[in-house]
Formats: C-alpha cells, sequence, structure tokens
DNA sequence: TCAATACACTGAAACGTTACAGATTGTCAC
DNA sequence: GTGACAATCTGTAACGTTTCAGTGTATTGA
C-alpha cells in the first residue's frame, strides 16, 4: 500500500516538479533526511549530504515556497512599499532595479505595494504585517515621526526606510545627505556671485525636508547671502503650479539670482517659470538641481547639477532588510550617500 | 482531547491570525461549512451564509495565502517581467501604477521580474512557470515571433504582452498603435512643410519596430516627402550614442529636416545633437516625438508630441491577465490604443 | 408507513515543508 | 558481554486550505 502509493507518486512525478518526496524515493532516503541533507543540517552523513545535493541539482528540484512558507511562515518576500502619485518616476524604476540586482541571487521575491493619496500610509504597512505577507519592508518618503517605523519596530518587522527619522529609534535607512547637497548647493551659486537664492523644498514633513532646509539655511549665512522666501509649492506639487509661482516669483523686484531645486522634474518646472518672466538662465538666474538621470544638461546646459543615484539607493535598502532579516544589528545597516560635486555642462 | 485542543487554539487564536479553525470554533461549525460558506457555495443554508461571513468581517479573517497556494496552486500573483537595462523608465513606473491600479481590489499580489542584458529573456519566464510562481505574467518588448509567448502559450499560463506578435497566435495584449503614430507624425511634419524626414525607431527586432517603420514609409509615399536613412541608431542606444549620430546628420548636406522619435529621452538626445551641428529646431528642423509624461515642451516649445499612456497600458494589461486567468477568450482580451493628434505647444 | 431524495453539514486526506521525538546502528570502555 | 553514547537516519504531526466522500435529518411522493 505505501510502496504503491510512493510509485504512483513517483510515476506522476515523471514530469511534475520535483518535491522532497521525490528526492527521498531517487536516493533511498526518508523525507526529512533529505530535508536536512539540502540545508547542511550537522546530523547528516557527508556522503549523504552530498549525494542528495548532486541529485537535487540533476533534477532541478526547487523548493515550494507555498509549503515552506506554510510550515515556517518565511514567505521569502520583500515589499517595496510606493505612493502611487507622489514618487518621483525615475526613483520608483531606479529603484526597482537596484533592490532586484541584490535579490537576484537569493530566493528572495520583490512584490510592489502601492498605496494611493487618499490612503493612510499605514495601510499597506498593516495590511502587510497582519497578513505576513513579507519577510521585510522598504519604505520612502520617511517622516521624522514616522508611524510607519514606529509601527514596525514595535511589531519586530523588518524594514529600511530610503531617508532617515527622528524619533530616537534605530533601524537601517538608507539616506542622500540632502543637507550637504543643499550647503553645497549654496556655496557654488555664492561661488559664481549669486547672492539672493530659493529653494524649492521636499514635501514638507519629509525628513529630507528638514535636511534640506537646514543645508541651505546654514550655507547662506556662512557665505553671507540671503534667502528668497520660496515656501509656496515643494517639489510635490504639480509641474504647472511650479512654473507659475516661479514665473510670480522672477517677475518680482526682489526676485532671486539663484534657485536651488530638489528635484530635476520640478527643475524643468522653475526654468519655464523663469523664461515665462523673460529672463534667462545663466545670466539673470542660476539653478543648481539635484537628479538621478542625467538628462537635465540635455535640457540646459546652463544648468548645475548635482547627482542622486537611486538604484544604489535601491541596492543599499534591499542589503539592510536582507541584513537585519539574517540577523545583524540595525544600527550596522544604516548608510549614507554623499552629493558629488555641483557638476557645469562640460561641452 | 478534541475539545481541549480547540480550546488551546482558541486561547492562542486570541491574538493570532484568525483561521478557519477560528471561525469554526466561533461559529460552532465545521472547518469544511465555513470554508464553502466563505466562497458562496450552493450547498450551504443562507443564514448559515451571512452568520459565518458576518463573523468573518467582524474578526477581519483573510485566507491564508500559502495555504490556499498550497493546496490549490492558486498564486494570486502577476508577475511583471522587465528587462533591468533597456526598459524606459516612465514605463517602468507607469505601468506599475496602471497594474496596482487594476488589482488594487483583488486578491493579487504584483510581482516584479527583473532579467538583465546578460540574460536569455526566456529566463525569467522558465523560473516562473516551472515554480509556479504567478497565475500570470505581463511581458513587454515584444517581438514578432516571441519565444516567450510561445512558451507560455504551450502551457497554457496565462500571460499578455505589451505590444502584438505576430505569429499567428492568439493571446492578450495590448498595444499602441505605432503605425498610426508614425504616420501622423509624417502627415503633420508634411503639412508644415517637411520633406526630409528621418526616423529614430523603437529597438530593431520588437513588433512595433516594424509597426513603426512601416506607418512611416508608407506615410512618406502618401504626401510625397522623401526618407533620410538614420539606421545606425535606436532608442534603444544611450543618449550620447543618439546624439552623435544626429549631429552627424545634420552635418551632412542632404540632411533631413524633420524626425519622428519614439522616445522622449531620445528626442532629447535628437535635439541635443541637431543644437551641436548649429540648426535651430523649429526653424531649420521640427521634431515629433512620442512622450509619456507631459515634459518635452518644457524641454523645447518647438517640439510637436504625441502622447502614449503608460499607466492606461498597464491597467489594460492587467484587466487582459485577469480576464484571461477568470476564463475569457484570449481574442476578446486583445486593445489598442489610438494615438491622439499631434500636439504643439499651447502658449 | 416507507423509500427516495434534497438539504445542510462534517471528518479525513492531501498539497510540500520542517520540527519533534524517536529508532537503528556501530563503537567504545570496562 | 554489556551499557553508554554518538552518529545517522526516520515517521508523525502540523502549518491552513480545499476536495472527496460521506452522515444525518427533514421533506416528499406513493
Amino acid at each position: 500500500m505505501d510502496r504503491d502509493q510512493t510509485d504512483r507518486d513517483d510515476e506522476a512525478s515523471a514530469h511534475e516538479r520535483p518535491t522532497l518526496k521525490t528526492l527521498a524515493f531517487m536516493t533511498g532516503l526518508g523525507v526529512t533526511t533529505v530535508s536536512r541533507a539540502l540545508k547542511d543540517a550537522p546530523e547528516i552523513g557527508a556522503e549523504t549530504r552530498r549525494r542528495v545535493q548532486l541529485v537535487a541539482r540533476q533534477i532541478g528540484y526547487r523548493p515550494n515556497r507555498a509549503g515552506v512558507r506554510l510550515r515556517t511562515g518565511k514567505t521569502n518576500v520583500i515589499s517595496l512599499v510606493l505612493n502611487t502619485e507622489r514618487e518621483i518616476m525615475s526613483f520608483v524604476s531606479d529603484i526597482i532595479y537596484g533592490v532586484s540586482e541584490v535579490i537576484a541571487d537569493t530566493p528572495y521575491h520583490l512584490i510592489v505595494t502601492p498605496y494611493s493619496r487618499s490612503q493612510d500610509p499605514l495601510d499597506p504597512i498593516r495590511y502587510l504585517v497582519e497578513t505576513g505577507s513579507a519577510d521585510g519592508v522598504i519604505i520612502s518618503r520617511t517622516q521624522p515621526n514616522d508611524p510607519r517605523a514606529r509601527y514596525m519596530l514595535e511589531r519586530g518587522i523588518p524594514f529600511a526606510t530610503h531617508g532617515r527619522t527622528d524619533m530616537g529609534l534605530i533601524h537601517p535607512y538608507h539616506d542622500f545627505d540632502n543637507y550637504a547637497f543643499a550647503a553645497e548647493a549654496v556655496r557654488h551659486l555664492a561661488g559664481i556671485g549669486r547672492r539672493r537664492l530659493a529653494l524649492l523644498t521636499p514635501p514638507v514633513g519629509l525628513t529630507y525636508h528638514g535636511h534640506t532646509v537646514n543645508g541651505f539655511a546654514d550655507a547662506l549665512s556662512e557665505v553671507g547671502a540671503s534667502e528668497v522666501p520660496f515656501n509656496t509649492v515643494s517639489i510635490d506639487h504639480s509641474i504647472e503650479q511650479i512654473r507659475t509661482r516661479t514665473a510670480q516669483l522672477m517677475r518680482r523686484d526682489d526676485r532671486p539670482d539663484g534657485f536651488v531645486s530638489s528635484a530635476a522634474a520640478a527643475t524643468l518646472a522653475i526654468v519655464a517659470g523663469i523664461e515665462d518672466a523673460g529672463l534667462k538662465l545663466g545670466r539673470d538666474v542660476d539653478v543648481v538641481s539635484k537628479q538621478s538621470s542625467d538628462l537635465l544638461h540635455l535640457f540646459r546646459r546652463e544648468l548645475l547639477v548635482v547627482n542622486e543615484n537611486f538604484r544604489l539607493a535601491g541596492s543599499e535598502l534591499a542589503r539592510s532588510v536582507l541584513g537585519l532579516i539574517g540577523g545583524a544589528a540595525p544600527g550596522s545597516l544604516q548608510s549614507m550617500s554623499l552629493p558629488g560635486e555641483v557638476v557645469a555642462y562640460r561641452g
């Protein structure tokens, strides 16, 4: 009866996907032994181990994810949580590829968990945690006091944030040094004689808004330049809004002679606004902008750019989450990316 | 003993995730009954059904994916297969959001399966199929004779392609009418007096390369304009390569006075090349370009644009795959998106 | 009154995996 | 020869779900 069943199974498995049972039958061992042999358990004889692994490789055995997940709770999934309206385009694509690169030779899959404007950002996190859908989570649009980070920290869910928090809690993150970026931008503008600077900030409420504002302010006083307030818009606003506001600003007598912009798409709008006001980039005003792909110099060669590498961010974030899952200390999984020099067009 | 175990389970489940067993205990029914009641099986009494569903909703029951997957093989996963090097940036982000929109109120998750230059594009598909990792697959960069489509068709794996194939086989797809785009572009250029046109094509080998080339050629003879060959590059080439080639082309005596470009990023390079050669957009030459986000007019207002909506493509593709999984006829799940008018800057 | 039948529900088995608690050897000291 | 012990290996149960093959009870038709 028992043998009979095994036989039937084996015939069936002729072209079905091999399971531990298949391997057990082929090697003449028990299912348990095969399972342990494959994961290099100590109580398995060296020769048996090799034999099992050889056969497994030969027939292309791959553990059934559902079986593993059901039994152990391990999903082998990393979830990337994204805002479907506000996320920067190149960010999405680059960070996905960055993450992919790192998890490519691991058993992990990447699932994208989106949420929209209308939703509480905590919703997708709650869903992931309550349904146990992922072993690790990556979030962006990080806030100084981030409910999502707090929530996951309380529940011991491995996660990494793109951007830092400021809650006195330790967790993995990767961040671009936006303080340094803004400060460098100001210094560069001051260096070419610009004295009245405006800042197009990241979205208010996100941690890097503060970093950027501080870097901007500190460098302003360092170089003795002054700020022209430009607080009515942020890079989260629409191209049209930024463009209109910029044009308004540039038509005033006390207009800035320099801009610092935190995102490339917004910079296009700023430049359009500047030109709407009849002014010329490079002559009347200079703009330093972050960019994540090398397109701004094609747009206007007068633009001054600082590069931010989102693909790297994705890789680092993935590495952090995997590290945390692997038991590393959260404090050791924090990384910063320093901005390069402000670069002018090299014609 | 039995009761004892149930009790223990129930105490444990006080804050564990509820399962069918929890529901069974709470309702006093059998696990089977609960399972069937939740999926509106006919042999369950109307009142019982309502009662079970009420309790399930109250305690926030969600079926365990691993359990379902192990038992039924249904993964509730849609996989989006992407080339990590050659995919257009905004495409990645938009299509993901488009897919997300559609699967948001389904039990489906979206996993992103990347592959790189060095790999056979069939590899990730084989992986998905062999490991049964997804109920449905979406692929892009579709070829006239696409091994991936053939492979999945042979194995009955539900999939949809972004772009059509040309193998005489029926499968779901969504495509932008690139024939119409190229033809419209040519007509528009002819309409403003341009007679010598160059085409920056999609990557050779992809189906829409052919469509684009044909639309271009047919409209050329229709309007009596001529082609200036520009076959050494495609939109897959680097910005630098396109720029250099364009500049070379524009310095020749027989240079084109019009361009049709199949991608926005490439258009930036074309314009840069034109200007490198000392010529002026809108005066010496006009360019009609596809774009997927509204940025080209900020770049140069002289550009003529046709919009392609990748988010829509994502939604349509997701709908197709879900439809196919749901048993709809593949032939009914094919959709085309027509290009809008060529639009000039509306100042 | 009795069989037939429809109705509402149920337990057991199975999907593939791992953890637990043995079971079977052989080796060694005494 | 015996007991102890290490080294290997194994069966069973369990994770949560669905399917199969029932079970029991009321209802119907004659």
